[in-house]
DNA sequence: CACTTAATAT
DNA sequence: AATATTAAGT
């Protein structure tokens, strides 16, 4: 009895304590008249230029209701498709010297840019990793392989910075990737007796000799769900496959783990399959006896 | 134009 | 080896 009221006495504490808290934060905030408009440029252009950082895109009134507006309709977008993907930032921060400018307002991110110096700059190449390669397939399944280009692609994955040429490049491999899963696994229905040799454990897919059901799961997910995937070091001992996929066939157990997210299987609910290419790698998995 | 593909460069 | 770039064709 006396448990239940000390019970809500500490929650209740609790309450008050959050509420003090954010009052104070709230205190140690800036005044309206302290704030500088959003449209206004936070280094004057001069100032920008005198020490060779991009000068910042002018912002318009219209343009920043434009980038709330699609910033909104982005996140509505992925509430729709029950996903969480945060918007991605390829850098850690736009560094001023020679990085891509990544505003999403104002002149497109076109052409070849310069920081007011009149010298043409180079983005860093930019790296595949384990968490942009997933949201690229993730996306492609989406659209379906068909309508998946790369300028489409570009604009859904939703990534500060990518341009399509990096995504044009990186579809060209998916594409071939693809197309050698394809083949391997024709050849296994017309030719069983094939021998799979090198191919298990070469880095470069399993074998012919799979199941052609997908693995039965404890659960039919909703939408796309996660599935296991390799955690670790990139390029550590497991092998990763052509498209940086992690092989089952060279994966050593001490390697595997359960990652929601980091890699490219997903239960496609439309088409009620496998996502593309991922297939045999889960079959892979699962022949290889990982469990979960 | 944007897209594909192959070849080549970094 | 992975990514970018280029060239040529649709």
């Amino acid at each position: 009895m006396c448990k239940h009221k000390k019970q809500r006495l500490s929650a209740m504490e609790a309450q008050t304590q959050i509420a003090i808290k954010m009052h104070e934060l709230e205190m140690g905030l800036p005044s309206l008249d302290d704030l500088a408009p959003l449209t206004q440029s936070l280094i004057p252009p001069q100032l920008a230029l005198a020490f060779g950082i991009n000068p910042e895109p002018s912002r318009t009134p219209i343009d920043l209701n434009k980038a709330v507006h699609e910033s909104y309709s982005s996140i509505c977008h992925r509430e729709e498709n029950h996903s969480f993907e945060p918007p991605l930032r390829l850098l850690p921060r736009p560094d001023c010297s020679k990085t891509k400018r990544v505003e999403s307002s104002g002149p497109k991110e076109g052409g070849g840019e310069d920081n007011g110096t009149g010298r043409a700059i180079k983005r860093p190449r930019l790296v595949w990793t384990p968490q942009l390669h997933q949201r690229f397939v993730d996306v492609i399944e989406r659209l379906g392989i068909g309508k998946a280009v790369p300028k489409t692609i570009m604009e859904m994955m939703n990534v500060e910075g990518l341009t399509r040429e990096n995504v044009a490049s990186h579809l060209q491999k998916y594409r071939l990737y693809l197309k050698r899963m394809e083949g391997l696994s024709n050849e296994s229905h017309s030719n069983p007796r094939q021998v799979p040799s090198l191919m298990d454990c070469d880095g470069f897919g399993p074998g012919p000799m799979l199941v052609q059901q997908p693995p039965p799961l404890h659960c039919n997910p909703p939408s796309l769900v996660p599935m296991p995937t390799v955690v670790g070091p990139l390029s550590g001992p497991y092998g990763l496959g052509p498209m940086g996929f992690p092989v089952a066939g060279s994966a050593s157990p001490g390697y595997c783990g359960l990652e929601s997210g980091a890699l490219n299987m997903h239960w496609s609910r439309q088409r009620g399959a496998w996502g593309s290419g991922t297939l045999a790698y889960l079959q892979g998995w699962v022949l290889k006896g990982a469990a979960y």
